[in-house]
RNA sequence: GAUUCCGUAGCUCAGUUGGAUAGAGCAACAGAUUUCUAAUCUGUCGGUCGUGAGUUCGAAUCUCGCCGGGAUCACCA
């Protein structure tokens, strides 16, 4: 079926050309949903037209209009606003495309055809010195809607993962670990790995808060103090040790690792998130050099006195940036460099999207900057998805102050409260106890990540841990309730032998406006996947979702005697379940057939 | 100081390339269950879209100023 949008657009532009005897060329029609408190399912917004059509608003809707509903058999009808045309759609087109669409599972979901554009999708990237909190849950699910939205638009997506594995601040956690952990593992204390690393990362920046006062309380300036403390000195110490390849240092940093990477991978499992392949910036931390080198052969590039090397920006409207210290040895950019060239030796992709916070934006601006300027022409593809911090009511979250929401701690109470609200409703007398444990799991989590998600990733967003999240109104458990009130209609369709089935030739309004909706779903899928927002899919499926629950709530399905119109409900009603299940995996978010 | 993002109902958020009388949820209040799951549905209340100008047929949306808030600008990552 062609869209309707096109429909519309093509034939209004001939109308154009025809009743007004001008060209058409260059006119973009504004087509928009007709507003529900007027007559119509289309809208064209005509006041564009008048300088080329020298009449007034109304009366080029009107010969619009009146060509329209002569000349395209689809459109059925109009009515004329001010200056906006409202189109009414023959509903022959949506029965239609109900009979097209109703039985189709995998509608809206794309799958990539050959010579589709390859995605490289990097997210999460967590550091290996604490556990996982909500900004990270916000990263993580971001990436993993973000991929599967890519996906169904038609792309091949490889999802990577940058861990931080080295550097000052795991050194930090082992050195606490070696002076106070008395020899504590994940089997001596129960911890789980990555929170019991955590715990000494506290304790490290405790025990070194209390140095410093010291410190400060002897009479030093706050800058010695710092040369002068002796924990850091040992941590900077410890950072030799590792990069000099030290046994011993190498030996407690792999099997810190092995305990934190145990962690994340609980946590990345109750996430569902997962990578077709992790980088470890231990294997990375020494690429870029080359470039730089090149760069300087290049004259990109320029070399102080001191031996540092630098890219002056100020022509572009930045500064300039350090890119190998005078020592020789690599910064953040420098590494990042490197693995960009790199990747793009492994893989051939067209696009290489970094979900990272919006604290870095000028980093990534600065990196592809770089990347243009040493002519790498795939730099053109590379993409900071620039998403807003979780803020808690008292502002920021910060790990040192103790102030975080812990993930894995959010997840279990979100489950807990799923499983007493379930049972306040008295919901479930027949589920058996891993059936219920399994449920309480879908709801809790679908409602945090919805949470999450129906927010626009660029945003900044608050989380209030005084208040639990709803699981009423525009939340992930009103749509996976909607999803199991449909299977319920489906299960006893099945059981009463009840077909689904198209022998109508008329819908009411409701069947209408849920066809329209159902019907805009790969224009939405289009839509977030070019603007990386994911918000866009939660909003959409709460939109339908409401839209259905009106129906349901006035029009009998199972109940109605009529076998065309039971039939006809049924089908519509399978079709919005599987416009539900689907919009939801692409937010990676499970629905229950029973709840 | 420079760059940049944000400001929509009491609270949390939507609002497509500028389009009709700015929408939801929560909270508050009032209703709906002899009927397919009431985690639902219906209604009431709630707004000078921070503010002042400009652009035009039309501005929450674009431009400029001002007020308020955040982020970034290190031989940190």
């Amino acid at each position: 079926m062609k869209s309707i949008e096109n429909l519309i657009s093509e034939n209004t532009k001939q109308a154009i050309a025809s009743i007004y005897n001008v060209s058409s060329d260059g006119i973009t029609v504004t087509i928009q949903p007709t507003r529900k408190e007027f007559e119509g399912d289309f809208t064209i917004v005509v006041f564009p037209f008048t300088p080329l059509t020298k009449k007034g608003p109304e009366q080029t809707a009107k010969d619009l209009g009146e060509y329209l509903k002569r000349e395209v058999a689809e459109i059925e009808d109009y009515n004329v606003i001010k200056g906006f045309l409202n189109l009414v759609i023959n509903k022959a087109y949506w029965i239609d495309f109900l009979k097209a669409s109703w039985s189709n599972k995998e509608y809206g979901i794309a799958k990539p055809a050959d010579g589709a554009n390859t995605i490289m999708l990097e997210y999460s990237s967590p550091n290996t010195n604490k556990p996982l909190h909500l900004g990270h849950v916000r990263n993580n699910l971001i990436g993993l809607a973000t991929s599967r939205i890519l996906e169904a638009a038609g792309n091949k997506v490889i999802k990577v993962n940058l861990v931080n594995d080295r550097g000052i601040h795991i050194c930090k956690s082992m050195l606490a670990w070696k002076k106070w952990g008395d020899g504590e593992t994940p089997e001596s204390s129960g911890m789980k790995g990555d929170h019991l690393i955590g715990k000494y990362y506290v304790l490290f920046d405790k025990n070194y808060k209390q140095e410093m006062k010291d410190l400060l309380a002897a009479g030093m300036s706050e800058e010695d103090a710092e040369k002068k403390s002796a924990l850091m000195g040992e941590a900077r110490e410890m950072l030799l040790k590792w990069e000099a390849g030290d046994k011993e240092t190498i030996d407690l940093w792999k099997m810190m690792n092995t305990w934190v990477y145990a962690g994340f991978d609980v946590t990345y499992k109750m996430l569902g998130v997962s990578f077709d392949k992790i980088y470890y910036e231990s294997q990375t931390y020494l690429l870029g050099k080359e470039i730089v080198a090149e760069g300087l052969e290049k004259g990109v590039f320029f070399k102080k006195q001191d031996g540092s090397v630098w890219i002056d920006l100020t022509a572009d409207g930045l500064d300039e940036k350090v890119l190998l210290r005078s020592d020789g040895t690599s910064v953040y950019m420098t590494q990042d460099l490197g693995t960009a060239v790199s990747r793009s030796q492994e893989f051939k992709f067209n696009g290489l999207v970094y979900i990272v916070g919006n604290e870095q934006e000028y980093h990534f601006k600065v990196l592809f900057l770089i990347l243009k300027k040493l002519g790498y022409a795939w730099a053109n593809g590379c993409f900071h998805l620039s998403y807003g911090m979780v803020e808690l009511p008292e502002g920021k979250m910060k790990s040192r102050e103790g102030t975080v929401v812990d993930a894995d701690d959010l997840m279990n109470e979100m489950i807990k409260t799923a499983e007493e609200t379930t049972k306040a409703l008295g919901k479930i007398q027949n589920f058996d106890s891993e059936e219920a444990a399994k449920l309480y799991k879908t709801i809790g989590l679908g409602a945090l990540k919805y949470f999450i998600l129906k927010v626009d990733p660029k945003k900044k967003m608050l989380f209030n841990p005084k208040e639990s999240i709803d699981f009423e109104g525009n939340t992930g458990p009103f749509i996976q309730y909607t999803y199991a009130r449909i299977c319920s209609l489906q299960n006893k369709a099945k059981e009463l032998n009840y077909a689904a089935e198209i022998n109508v030739t008329d819908i009411s309004k409701k069947e209408k406006e849920i066809l329209i909706k159902v019907y805009e779903f790969n224009k939405i899928i289009a839509e977030a996947a070019t603007s990386y927002s994911p918000a866009l899919v939660a909003n959409y499926v709460y939109e339908l979702v409401k839209e259905y629950n009106q129906y349901y709530h006035d029009y009998p399905v199972i109940k109605e005697e009529n076998v065309d119109l039971r039939s006809l409900r049924i089908a519509i009603s399978q079709l919005v379940g599987s416009v539900i299940h689907n919009g939801m995996w692409l937010l990676g978010i499970d629905v229950p057939e029973r709840m």
